[in-house]
DNA sequence: CCTACCGATCGGTAGG
DNA sequence: CCTACCGATCGGTAGG
C-alpha cells in the first residue's frame, strides 16, 4: 500500500543453501510454472507473486515474457548438454555409453525441479520463431552425441541398421516419460533406465530389478493414450 | 449491421462435397487452429472468423471454449478407436495385427486434416479436470486393443518380456512423429510405418523401401530434440 | 446467427 | 524494485 520499498523481498519459497540471484530465481520459478500450467496460462503476475515481487517489478529483469521463456529453454538445453558431455561417452563401451545417455536424459527430464526440458519439449510452439535459433544450435550438439553412440552400437552389432528415424523414435520413447512417469511412483530412475534401454536395444539380458513386469497388465494407471 | 438474419452464412472455407453442419465445421476448424496455434493462443474470435460467423454467434453453438476443446478430443478419440476396432485385429496374425495398428495410429496422427489426436496429445493440460473423464474412457479402450496384440506378440516370441512400460514407450515413439514427420517429406505413410515397426520389433527383416537409411546422418532436418 | 457491449485480465510502460 | 496506470484483448452475455 504505502511506499516502504526498503524492505528486502521476502519470497514464499526460499532457496536452499546459497540463495541464487533473483534473476535465477525468476527463471527457475518460471520453468516450474510453465511446466505445470503452460506458458500461455502463466501470467507475469503469477511469476512475480511466486517470487515475492510486484508485477511491475518483473519487467525490470526481463523485457518481455518471451525473454524468460527463451531463458528457460536455453538454460535447460545448455545444462543437459553439459551433463551429457561430462559423461565422456567416447571412453565407454558403446552399450554402457548408451545406458549413460539414457539415464542422464531421463534424469534431466523426469526429476522434480527439472522443469526446463519439459518446457522446451512442450512449449516449443510458444516460442517466437526468431528466438528458436540459439536453442536449436544447442539441440544439434546434443543430438550429435547420441548419433555417435548409436553409430558405435551399430558397429558392434547391437543396433541393426539404424536409420535417421531411429533416433527420432528413441527420443520419442524417452520424452514421453514426462507424461506418465511419477518420481515417487513404483519405478525409480535406475529401473526406468534399465527398462528403457532394454526396450530400445531389445537385448537378451532382462533389466535387473523390475518388479512391475508381468505380461502386460490390462490397464496401468491413467495416462494419456500411452 | 441491420437485422437480416436470413442470409445463409457464407464461409471463407467451403467444405468439399457434402457441406457438414456448422457445428461440425466449427469442431474441425477448431481442431486445426488448436493444433497449429495451441488452445490458449486460439481465440473464439479466430474460430468464428475462420468459419465465417460473428464472434458472438459462436456462443450459440458452444457455451464455453472448453466445450469445443472436449468436443475435438472426444471426436478424435472416438474416431481413432473406431478405426482401430474396424481392423478386426483378432483375426490377423500377431505381427500383421501390430503392423496394422501402427499404421492406423500413425495415420490418424500424421495426416493433414487429422488434427484431433495431436490436439488431444498436446493440449491435454488445457482441458479442465472434470472434462477429462469421458476422453479417458475412450483411451482405455484404445489401449486395450494394443495390449491384446502385444500380448500375442509375446506369445509368438516376437516381443520378449513386454512390461507395462513397453507400451508407454511404444506410444511415445509413435506419438513423437507429430513433431517431426511432414506428410510431403521424403517418407510416405507406409515407409514410416515400416520403419516404426522395425524399430519397435527389431526384426531381422529390414523395412521394404527405405531410402533414407544410411548409418545415422550427422544431422537431419531441424526438429525438437529428436 | 447478429449487434453491442461489459468486466476482467494481461502484457507492458512511466516515473520514481 | 515499487506505484499507478493504460491500451488491447478476450471470454462471455443480453436481447433480438
Amino acid at each position: 500500500m504505502s511506499a516502504i520499498p526498503l524492505v528486502p523481498r521476502k519470497r514464499g519459497r526460499p532457496l536452499k543453501g546459497e540463495s541464487a540471484s533473483l534473476r535465477d530465481d525468476l527463471i527457475l520459478t518460471s520453468a516450474k510454472l510453465f511446466r505445470t500450467q503452460g506458458y500461455e496460462r502463466t501470467t507475469v503476475r503469477d511469476i512475480a507473486a511466486a517470487v515475492g515481487i510486484q508485477a511491475g517489478s518483473w519487467f525490470y529483469h526481463f523485457k518481455t515474457k518471451q525473454d524468460i521463456l527463451v531463458a528457460v529453454m536455453e538454460q535447460g538445453m545448455a545444462n543437459s548438454l553439459a551433463r551429457i558431455e561430462a559423461l565422456d561417452v567416447d571412453n565407454l563401451p558403446a552399450r554402457e555409453a548408451f545406458h549413460a545417455l539414457v539415464r542422464t536424459h531421463l534424469k534431466t527430464m523426469v526429476s522434480p525441479d527439472h522443469d526446463f526440458i519439459p518446457v522446451l519439449l512442450y512449449e516449443w510452439g510458444s516460442l517466437d520463431e526468431d528466438r528458436k535459433v540459439t536453442v536449436l544450435k544447442l539441440k544439434e550438439r546434443y543430438e550429435t552425441v547420441w548419433d555417435g553412440v548409436i553409430a558405435r552400437l551399430h558397429e558392434s552389432g547391437e543396433w541393426i541398421a539404424p536409420t535417421q528415424i531411429d533416433r527420432l523414435m528413441t527420443f520419442g520413447a524417452l520424452n514421453w516419460a514426462v507424461q506418465w512417469y511419477r518420481p515417487n511412483g513404483p519405478l525409480n530412475l535406475d529401473e526406468l533406465t534399465d527398462n528403457a534401454v532394454q526396450f530400445l536395444l531389445r537385448s537378451e539380458a532382462a533389466p535387473a530389478s523390475v518388479t512391475v513386469s508381468a505380461p502386460v497388465a490390462k490397464r496401468s494407471r491413467k495416462t494419456k493414450t500411452g
